[in-house]
DNA sequence: CGACAGATGCTTGTATACAAGTACTGGACG
DNA sequence: CGTCCAGTACTTGTATACAAGCATCTGTCG
């Protein structure tokens, strides 16, 4: 499961790298980034850092417009929902699949993860660490642990939205009640209580969106197309 | 919908060629690709072929070893499975989402699909576009159709898999009639027959692949990780 | 003052050169 | 004849140079 001691190549760090950057908003939705930039700051060439943005160019995360300039892509409102109905026509399913007895082990991981996200002073991003491996757990009771690898992929725009939401006012303590109900359902091997729990968990998080978007619509993309505009150049000196 | 005049890149096109022709196995599970080959027989340097590479192992269709070599990957019984998974899960939930009045271009679209899939002298690669086609028609039915760009990017695997079957004496006809099944009870807006078909219909696409890996398990991988086997240099002159 | 046109500096796309590492090959040696 | 070791040819990773295009700025002209 470990990546192999031989890809620890510039690329793969700075792949991973910017994509943090991007999904933890660090690097705003519409961030105008230059290969150069990027490579002088990095302390490398253009090549890996082009090849980091065409993969995240790929998952949806950065726009590159040949000639004109790359961008961190604006938040898409249609890629939210897309995302959002993948992950959870997925991860209802997954719930079909259980196994009448689960693995013990990762029952175990379930429970200390629970028991981590109850601490309050939770960061944003410790408890998304949590909620991410909460829900891939989940995935690798009913044998379908590496789906999530799509799942993750797909939902970039979902993970910027809910960071959105979140930096906003909403306590993560109630995501983590849910994710308890979610969880004692499994254990007690009630499936259709554990599909509306996940089902409800789910749709709580998506159905801030809107409210985030009328409050801050320059980080959603509007039109069908975003057209691309050049930032001023200022030159220090 | 249509891509951009701007992105006519080199790149482009060879991560499109290279891609179906991984997928239509022009290019054999296993095969060894070289940056520079490529490079040479298509007319271009590297760095197009090399991006494209990269793309491509992204979407687990092919594997990069640094400093040892690229390869098609082998057909992963896994990753079929996993994508079989996800499909199913994602089209089925995709039903549930069909509005009463349907989307009478679409519905026309499917109906002129479904009439070329009569055709007996259909050959394969000419069937799986239409496959390709009518699956995310139906998708574009319930408001999802952009949603099918991600499970596409998935079933590289299963589509190789699929076409390994196919290759050997299924003939397309019985699909064929299938999708006419599933279509049928969708426009006559009885979703849990259209549920029970397509499950019907992809359960019976995945069940031949344990048969073809009987047959032919060089092409599938067997271990967790295969090992990268340098092909022998053999120098013409 | 306004408008048009060229210079300029940025952007990404492609080509090429070099670096680092692997595996086979061939020969020397025990 | 077997074994070890160095050479060699290939691989991908990274750095750099050049090509082509867009947007802004600026100077000139009406």
């Amino acid at each position: 499961m470990a990546q192999s001691n031989r890809d620890r190549t510039s690329r793969r760090a700075i792949y991973l790298k910017l994509r943090q950057m991007v999904l933890t908003l660090e690097l705003a939705p519409g961030a105008a980034l230059s290969e150069n930039e990027l490579a002088a700051s990095l302390g490398v060439s253009r090549t890996p850092v082009r090849e980091s943005l065409i993969l995240l160019s790929q998952e949806g995360l950065v726009q590159v417009f040949p000639k004109i300039g790359s961008f961190v892509s604006r938040v898409d409102p249609a890629q939210v929902a897309d995302a959002q109905f993948l992950r959870e026509a997925v991860e209802l399913a997954s719930l079909d699949d259980l196994p009448a007895d689960l693995d013990a082990e990762v029952v175990g991981e379930l429970r200390g993860n629970l028991e981590r996200q109850r601490h309050a002073d939770l960061g944003l991003e410790e408890f998304f660490e949590l909620d991410e491996a909460f829900h891939q757990g989940l995935m690798r009771l009913s044998g379908h642990g590496n789906v999530w690898t799509n799942v993750a992929a797909a939902k970039g725009h979902l993970d910027r939205a809910r960071r959105l939401g979140l930096h906003e006012n909403v306590s993560p303590a109630v995501f983590a009640v849910q994710h308890h109900e979610i969880f004692e359902a499994v254990v007690g091997g009630d499936v259709p209580l554990a599909r509306a729990a996940m089902r409800t968990h789910l749709r709580a998080v998506f159905s801030d969106i809107e409210r985030i978007r009328a409050h801050s619509p320059e980080l959603f993309a509007s039109g069908p197309s975003t057209v691309p505009v050049r930032r001023n150049v200022v030159v220090w000196e």
